[in-house]
DNA sequence: GTGGCATCTTGTCAATGGCAAGATAGGATC
DNA sequence: GATCCTATCTTGCCATTGACAAGATGCCAC
């Protein structure tokens, strides 16, 4: 499929990025090197330059990605707690994405197609808190209820990527999660 | 005070740290150089080697220092809101060891100094979460209850840092933080 | 004052990011 | 079918960096 034969590579823009997620996977997106991904990609040093332009271009495309995956996987959820624990499991899932993502110093994060796609998936994220009953103390402050959300659930995917959390917490970040999750909305 | 003059340095470790936090905090631990620490020390480029070892030593160095740092904060807090407020206020104030301390692909996470230090920050945010009152629904997990105070007040700082968080936050993360926590405990 | 150790320097090497200039492929146009 | 044209990829180069080795210098104990 790859087409690796003849002079053109076939599709070298995503064999790199492809590459770029193993290597971040495995070593954390300081261990990235355009020329390792070239090698790996089977083309000279200076190939990926022409698709990216530099680094920051690579980084820049793989968090316009990682947030357009983020919308559509909150996108499939039913209520708040599904919405929250697809956030966390987006993160494990797609750890080099998300790792990118939230760390603006490694791309151009005023780019347009990573502006766009964070706005989706900021949407996605809002439209599931406004499915909270509205008898709650907090309803009247719906953007403060968001932020919360966002909060907890960031800070868990976050925490358990860094390896920070103790064992007793498990292997499953999913049913964890909605432990997290169920202490701040306890009502539903 | 720092004795610059003459063949040694005076205190070039702590020089060589305070550099390091001033580069990460304008530009993230990617932007960090061994040899532009030297220079801005007004040493050689080998000088660092000398007090580290490696770029991973520094920023060990730096993790632990965070952890400390952290333990301190969080010591002199009174309940369980306050201590919240303490993390995000560390998180903010301390960014670049806050920004090291959980990426440990920069650092050497099994260093016995960094775990000892990383022990009494934990420790210090449990007796924290020791201080809720009885009659609360979880308070059969009361492990369960940190973790979740813990993800809320770390997520929040996170986004915070990544400058990922919508304007109407306000610039006060001391305020914002705390209508955040007060949803995870609202009977306190 | 002498030996020993911590501290810092100079010199070097491989690897990296980024730039410039050139080569090749695959169409589009005539 | 010949020619142009553009996207794609290559080779060559340079400054910077991290890491290592070997040597120089200052300080302190004895």
């Amino acid at each position: 499929m790859t087409g690796t034969r003849g002079y053109h590579h076939g599709d070298l823009r995503r064999a790199l990025l492809t590459a770029a997620v193993s290597v971040i996977e495995e070593s954390g997106p300081g261990a990235l090197s355009l020329r390792d991904l070239a090698r790996r990609a089977g083309v000279s040093h200076a190939a990926p330059a022409h698709h990216f332009g530099d680094k920051a271009g690579l980084l820049t495309a793989l968090a316009a990605e990682g947030f357009d995956l983020l919308a559509e996987a909150l996108g499939g959820a039913e209520d708040l707690l599904d919405s929250g624990v697809a956030y966390v499991d987006f993160a494990v899932r797609h750890r080099a994405h998300f790792e990118v993502m939230f760390r603006p110093d490694l791309y151009r994060a005023d780019a347009d197609d990573v502006a766009a796609a964070r706005r989706r998936a900021g949407d996605a994220l809002h439209a599931g808190v406004a499915g909270l009953p509205q008898g709650r103390p907090t309803a009247e402050d719906p953007q403060g209820d968001a932020l919360a959300a966002w909060s907890i659930v960031h800070g868990f995917a976050t925490l358990w990527l860094a390896g920070a959390l103790p064992e007793r917490v498990g292997d499953d970040p999913r049913a964890a999660a909605r432990e997290v999750i169920r202490r701040l909305f306890p009502e539903e």
